[in-house]
DNA sequence: GCAATTCGTTTCGCTTCCGTTTCAGTCCTT
DNA sequence: AAGGACTGAAACGGAAGCGAAACGAATTGC
């Protein structure tokens, strides 16, 4: 894959999703989606902000939009109740799945 | 390239991008910013808007705050001055070069 | 048992974004 | 020259984001 064809990949699908009217999530609280979505549990605010470099606050305000959009939810951990553990919902994971498919439709509607 | 292996690219190139404090630019704005750096000039507020199937407002305040970044430019039309013709810069441009090369790089990473 | 640490959240003042509506400037046709 | 059509920006109230600092609750360490 060359840059050029990365970057047509890249707006294309951005494109679909904006124009589909997906939720506008910024930078940030797409890399905690699948982050979530991707790496092994279990998630935690801690976690997350070392993970990608930004502030607690960062995550728990993230959390709050996705919380809202039911794409993930949070449960307090009964072992160390300090802690908030990140689950994965139904709607996310389909949000997540439609997601990864339409990268892979866009890929194919490249041109060579 | 399957969905798995298209979202944890994904990740990686958000990841990469988030944990190095690039400006963190939603969904909108990056499709945007790639919208005016791939397809042929010239390029219109109201042009980009029915692209993307956004209100005009949108394109207009997404142009402030990534012409504040220096990633694009804004400039009258002389032959119909209603238009404004919105231009490439060399820091806009310089961005979504390193941005498709990011993409490249994780995509060299990513497990077989 | 009590201070120190850790965790996630909340608060503060500020900025940016939203959709809708309104506006000023510029064509264009008559 | 006058009316309407069109373009992008501005105004509005509301929502959500930011970094920094402070917070309560829970745990750990002495």
């Amino acid at each position: 894959m060359r840059p050029s064809q990365a970057l047509r990949l890249w707006q294309q699908v951005l494109l679909s999703q904006v124009r589909d009217g997906a939720p506008d999530l910024t930078m940030r609280q797409t890399a905690i989606l699948l982050t979530i979505y991707l790496d092994p549990p279990p998630h935690t605010v801690r976690g997350l902000a070392a993970r990608l470099n930004v502030t607690k606050p960062v995550i728990t305000r993230a959390l709050d939009t996705m919380g809202a959009l039911k794409l993930v939810s949070r449960h307090r951990d009964e072992l160390d109740k300090r802690n908030v553990l990140i689950r994965r919902t139904v709607e996310g994971a389909l949000f997540v799945e439609r997601f990864g498919d339409g990268i892979v439709d866009r890929a194919h509607e490249l041109p060579i």
